[in-house]
DNA sequence: TAAATATTCCCTCTAACGAGTGAAGCCCTG
DNA sequence: CAGGGCTTCACTCGTTAGAGGGAATATTTA
């Protein structure tokens, strides 16, 4: 655990609009931690009170903090960013999460806001604007930049992947043939291509090699 | 261009033992930026001169500042971080360069000690390592982190690819079929079944979805 | 309950893919 | 200049993938 400064008790005196807004930091590049509880603190009304440096860490100090904002990767070792938002709203369902991600793939956005977050901002964004959006977002809005928001409405294009064509696509994305594909889902051979062909019509794609590079490519299914 | 304070001034009288190592860093993040700075400015002995936020600003940059050691991160829009590389050592063949990457794939760690790279350091290292991988890379000797250089000598057992199948690789990535692959490259679809079979065999693979996996996610082609 | 939707499987047929083998021309290096 | 690697191409052959049709069972939704 890395939290520095437990604020946990209440403002004494001080009006709560006066008081700083009390900010977690989720990232695994501690430097990229550094960053932000740099701009975090440089900020007029903002404090960081916490950091953790993956989804398991963000969940217990999220518990033991209560922050009023947590800003967190997508993208860490173990549990990632998205059943951390899950699981941290299942106990506060008023937390409010902003997602800082490296990568607009509009299957992470998608997944980011359906879990919860009220905003998905990007690593390349000016920092003004993560300031900014931290302040929003607190006030209790949600906002979305242009980029992100026009990524989404993207994804909404495409037609959605029931759950056995995510099963057969993730099973390509392991290299495998139809064959072994039908035996680790334990179904046909037939039925494999069967889901294989309503998947190439849902993503335009004309092959397996084709589908592969583009699930990877949108965030439809990850490596590692 | 981004650079602060411009140091560019000699030292009056301090011994040059004495004298503050001076790193420029360049990262597409901001907030990278920003920690990377925090946390070069808080070791004793090391002072940030100039930020760049990608390849061809840090070339710029580098050009303006000559500072003792760059710290710079690969992926980044528009010219990267191993063209920056090659071209600052070609002007200035003493050039230090730190890369600091949020991948440990093989190939980009080859290529990043092939351009001249002195070091090759993961994004989610603890910071020490960074500032202590700064200061020996300073006195002039070359470190890789034990992880870092297990995924080179992994490299070193795959065979090398040729230029020509290289491209028959990247154009395979683009999800285009023998037939594409054979008239973009001006050759015959035979010619592309030739070097597709030395391609899988090198790669250790059987077909051309198991081929693009595999030279994604050891960053052997590059998405986008 | 009727109407989607998801999942499963079948059949046919053609094109694409990949293994195996061989070979010619080119360039570079010992 | 001989040998080695790279690039090019040809031919055969078996396998796999993918298109184009249906169709039978759930399950969910309106």
């Amino acid at each position: 655990m890395i939290s520095e400064n437990d604020f946990n008790s209440p403002n004494l005196g001080m009006p709560d609009t006066h008081s700083s807004i009390r900010v977690m930091i989720v990232d695994d590049h501690p430097s990229m931690r550094m960053g932000l509880a740099a701009l975090i603190d440089s900020q007029p009304g903002m404090t960081v009170i916490a950091e953790a440096s993956d989804g398991e860490e963000a969940i217990e100090v999220y518990d033991d903090t209560q922050p009023d904002i947590a800003l967190m990767d997508l993208r860490m070792p173990g549990i990632g960013g998205v059943e951390a938002i899950l699981s941290i709203r299942k106990s506060y369902p008023e937390a409010k999460v902003i997602v800082l991600s490296t990568y607009d793939w509009d299957e992470d956005i998608h997944r980011a806001i359906q879990s919860g977050a009220a905003s998905y901002l990007l690593k390349d964004m000016p920092i003004e604007e993560i300031a900014e959006t931290v302040k929003i977002v607190h006030e209790g809005d949600a906002s979305l930049p242009r980029s992100v928001a026009k990524r989404l409405e993207e994804r909404s294009q495409r037609e959605q992947l029931t759950e056995r064509e995510r099963d057969v696509l993730e099973s390509l994305i392991k290299g495998r043939s139809n064959k072994e594909i039908a035996s680790s889902l334990f179904i046909s051979e037939e039925t494999v291509k069967s889901h294989l062909k309503t998947l190439f019509h849902k993503l335009h794609v004309r092959d397996r090699t084709e589908a592969a590079i583009m699930a990877i490519r949108h965030g439809i299914v990850h490596l590692d």
